[in-house]
RNA sequence: GGAGAGGUGGCCGAGUGGUUGAAGGCGCACGCUUGGAAAGCGUGUAAACGGGAAACCGUUUCGAGGGUUCGAAUCCCUCUCUCUCCGCCA
């Protein structure tokens, strides 16, 4: 969410970068409707104050007029009521604006590529997949999770399934004991108020699996990323300075309807309707956030590093960063049955934008100010899984273990 | 599912119709004190919005929404959330 007094004073920046980001919020009529809204504000005071000398004066003589000014005022509310619904209607379907570094272009083709590490295998076999792999081995089952539950779901079994639990421990372990991220175990069930607070809500509702408690209760929503629990921690509070910076890691199963992408990555686990990740926030001083970002990408990639994964880092261009984003990077590891790169993790800083959705704030120096809200996967477990097992792929379809995974992985150095 | 109790400032907690934006405490800031610290003492300390170059002025805000009243944190209605006990249950 912007700061409305921004765009009055900002209109050009705002224009041009919004462009940017395939916006097609018109902020002239965002100013329109300010300016509405300020007239009448300025019109109802004055009724009010007239309306509390009255009361304080106790003159029954005025207690008519009082009467009559209450009445002006509920037609000045009425009328203020519809424009700043509209208003805010507009305002939380603004996305956050790009930082100048960021490459300008409307989708992927404009990303620049960062840094690369980690050489390619050649194989001297024919590379499979990692759903054949899976499936010749006996340790994924695609058809009994379609009589479950339908496509994009997957039955993981057997080593396939320990491999999965052991990659989220490995990942837990460094961030927790190398980088010093707080571990979480989070809710995976979240209020309208919370997905609201790091953008999720109300643009892209479509995409959010929403769960009935009963008719009346308040709306609720399975968790698409933990970064909602994790960064709406500090929701509604004031901090001390020296609280921060807060950093937490959580392992979560994430939800998510992956509208519109049919066709898109079907066979396998790349793309699914859940899917395990571990989530990396931040909470920082908007001073330090853009060093905290660069620190956050090296606890992702450390992952990729230590399992010897081959992987590259790019900056995104601004129309293909997520709403909430003023800058990120994605990290795509190597995956050999598709001859490309493909994301594993997006690392953001949001700068104040989801804290001043979420009314999150820090005393700075006397003066409460909005914190930075960063995230970033560190690392999504099912890509993870499919660049680990694809790049490890022997003839015979089993994988070998990366060496610093044997310990979660009771001693084995193939599955 | 049954019964009850509550939601007040960064936090805790008074307050049942009229200078209450809200006592008191904690925390925080500054000062005094000290060799230094702690304790103690003193002073200060809400936010949002609008107007203004500024000083400053104004309005709103006691879970949310509606109502009664000249006037509501306080009375009424609806909703919501939290807690306690009983029942059920991982």
């Amino acid at each position: 969410m912007h700061n409305i007094k921004e765009i009055r004073n900002n209109i050009e920046t705002f224009e041009k970068k919004l462009k940017s980001r395939n916006s097609n919020i018109n902020l002239k009529d965002i100013l329109k409707l300010d300016k509405l809204n300020r007239e009448i504000i300025q019109i109802k005071e004055k009724l009010e104050q007239d309306k509390k000398i009255i009361s304080k004066s106790k003159d029954e003589k005025n207690f008519s007029k009082s009467k009559k000014l209450t009445e002006e005022i509920n037609d000045q509310i009425e009328k203020q009521k519809k424009i700043i619904f509209d208003l805010n209607n507009l305002m939380s379907n603004i996305p956050n604006l790009p930082l100048d570094e960021v490459p300008l272009g409307s989708d992927e083709k404009s990303n620049k590529f960062i840094r690369k590490n980690g050489s390619i295998k050649q194989f001297s076999h024919k590379i499979k997949s990692h759903a054949l792999l899976g499936e010749e081995s006996n340790q994924i089952d695609f058809v009994t999770s379609a009589k479950l539950s339908g496509s994009r779901f997957a039955v993981l079994k057997d080593k396939y399934a320990l491999l999965e639990r052991a990659l989220i421990n490995f990942m837990l372990d460094l961030h927790t004991s190398k980088f010093n991220y707080t571990e979480i175990s989070p809710p995976l069930i979240v209020n309208e108020k919370t997905m609201f607070g790091t953008g999720q809500l109300p643009k892209f509702e479509d995409d959010q699996f929403e769960i009935k408690m009963s008719a009346e209760s308040e709306r609720k929503f399975l968790i698409p990323t933990a970064e909602v629990v994790l960064t709406n921690l500090v929701q509604d509070k004031t901090l001390e300075a020296k609280e921060l910076p807060l950093r937490f890691v959580a392992s979560t199963p994430c939800f998510r309807k992956e509208a519109g992408s049919y066709g898109k990555d079907t066979k396998g686990i790349m793309r699914q309707h859940q899917f395990f990740k571990v989530e990396l926030v931040s909470i920082v001083d908007p001073e330090e956030s853009q060093k905290e970002l660069e620190r956050m990408l090296n606890c992702a990639e450390e992952i990729l590093i230590q399992l010897n994964i081959p992987y590259q880092v790019v900056l995104l261009s601004s129309g293909d960063m997520g709403f909430s984003a003023e800058k990120t990077y994605d990290i795509e590891t190597w995956i050999p049955s598709e001859n490309k790169y493909r994301e594993i993790s997006s690392c953001s800083s949001c700068g104040t934008f989801q804290a001043r959705r979420m009314n999150a704030k820090f005393k700075k120096s006397g003066k409460n100010e909005f914190v930075a809200t960063l995230n970033g996967s560190g690392l999504a477990v099912g890509r993870l899984m499919v660049a680990l097992i694809e790049n490890n792929q022997n003839k015979d379809s089993s994988v070998n273990v990366p060496d610093i995974l044997k310990k979660y992985m009771n001693n084995l150095s193939k599955i």
